[in-house]
DNA sequence: AAATAATTTAACCATTTGGTTAAAATATCG
DNA sequence: CGATATTTTAACCAAATGGTTAAATTATTT
C-alpha cells in the first residue's frame, strides 16, 4: 500500500459501512477493518467521523443529484428525457439501490448539511426543462402540470421503489430475483405511464 | 403519575427520539428525559433498548401499512379509490413526514423486522384491488398495466415526497410553506395524473 | 392505617466507542 | 544508501452508553 491506495480503500470501507449502518450506526473500528488497516491510521487520514462522513457523504451527492439533472435538463425534446432519465437513472440506483435512503435519512436527520454540500456544487440549474414543458403545455401537447408536479413525479417513480423494497417484497410476496425484473420493466414502463398521463 | 400515564408517556417520547434519531441514533437517557421520568423507571417499563424500539416500531407499522391498504382494498369504484387514498394518505403523512424515512431506513437496516411484525397482524390482502383492476382492463376501461406497477407507482407518488422533502426544498428553492400546499395540491393533482395515465 | 405498587435517587458497572500517542517497522523515493 | 513518508503495533484514555441495583420516597389501593 501506498497512502493513494490507503485513501481510497478507506473511502470504500467508509461508504460501504456509512450506507449500510447509517452515521449513527457505523463504528470506526468497523471502517478500519472493512478497509483492512487499523484505527491509528484511519484517524491519520481523517481527523474524526464526522469529518470522514463529510468527505463520503459529499461524494455521494456529486453521484445522486447529477445522474438525474444533467439528462432533464440536456437539450432533447421531453419524451426522450423521459424516456432517457427512466433507464439511466434506474440502472445507477440497481447498482446503489440503498443510496437513496441513505442519503434522504441523513438528510431528514441533519437538514443543515444539504446547504453545504449542495452549494459547494453551484445549485442545480433546471431552466432548460422549464421552459420545454411550457412549450409543450402551449403548444398543446400536454395537459397543463407544474414544473415542481412533473419533477416529483417523475423522481417519484423512478427513486421510491429503491426506499420501499423490503416493505413491497413482504407485501407482494415477490423474491429478489422478481423484484430485480420488476425494477427493469419500470425502464420502459414508466416512462410510458408518464407519457401518458401528460398527453393530452 | 399513575403507571398507565407512564408507559404511555415512555411510548410517546421513545416514538418522538426513535422517529428523530433512528434506532441507532437515540439514547434511553435522552427518552427518558423526554418522557420527564428517569432510567431506572424506563428500564423498569422496558428492559432494554431493543424491546423499546420493537414495540414502537411495531405500533408504527400497524399505522403505516393499513392506512392505505384499508382504503385501496375497499368496496369502492377505482377511482374514487385513487382520489381517496390520496387525500386520506397525504393528510396521514402530513400529520407523521418522518414515518417513511424512518420505517422505510430501519427496514433496509433490518430486513428480518418486517416478517415477525408484518405476520402478526396477519398479512395484506389485496385481491379486491386486483380484481377490480382486471376487470377494468378486460372492459376496455383503462390500458394494461400491472397490479404492481399500479400500486408502486400510487405509493411512490403519495410518499415519496414525504421522504424527499429537504432535497426537493433545496432543488426547488421552496420554503416550508410551500412545500405544504404543494402537498395539499397533490391530494388531487396525483389522482388526476393517474387517472389520465389509465384512461384510454 | 397498612399493604402494595409506582417512582426517584444515586451510586455503580461493564462495555463500547471515538480518539490519541509514541515508538517501531515497512515502504518509497531522491 | 539515506531521508522521508506510510503503516503497524499496542497500549492507553476519557467520555458515552446501556443497563443494574438497593434503598428511600411517594401514590394508590384495600
Amino acid at each position: 500500500m501506498n497512502g493513494v491506495n490507503a485513501e481510497i480503500k478507506i473511502k470504500e470501507a467508509a461508504r460501504k459501512i456509512f450506507l449500510k449502518k447509517g452515521m449513527a450506526g457505523a463504528r470506526m473500528q468497523e471502517i478500519a477493518d472493512e478497509a483492512g488497516i487499523n484505527k491509528a491510521l484511519l484517524h491519520y487520514y481523517y481527523r474524526n467521523k464526522e469529518q470522514l462522513f463529510g468527505a463520503i457523504f459529499q461524494e455521494i451527492i456529486k453521484e445522486f443529484l447529477p445522474a438525474l439533472t444533467s439528462i432533464l435538463n440536456s437539450e432533447l425534446p421531453l419524451e426522450v428525457k423521459v424516456y432517457q432519465v427512466a433507464d439511466k437513472y434506474t440502472s445507477f440506483l440497481s447498482v446503489h439501490p440503498e443510496l437513496p435512503l441513505f442519503v434522504l435519512g441523513e438528510l431528514q436527520r441533519h437538514p443543515d448539511m444539504l446547504i453545504k454540500k449542495l452549494e459547494i456544487q453551484g445549485g442545480l440549474n433546471f431552466d432548460n426543462l422549464k421552459n420545454q414543458l411550457k412549450s409543450e403545455i402551449e403548444a398543446g401537447n400536454i395537459r397543463p402540470i407544474s414544473f415542481e408536479n412533473f419533477l416529483m413525479n417523475i423522481v417519484s417513480m423512478l427513486v421510491f421503489p429503491f426506499a420501499g423494497k423490503y416493505l413491497f417484497l413482504a407485501v407482494t410476496q415477490m423474491d429478489d430475483e422478481e423484484f430485480s425484473d420488476f425494477i427493469n420493466e419500470r425502464k420502459t414502463e414508466v416512462p410510458k405511464y408518464i407519457m401518458n398521463a401528460l398527453r393530452t
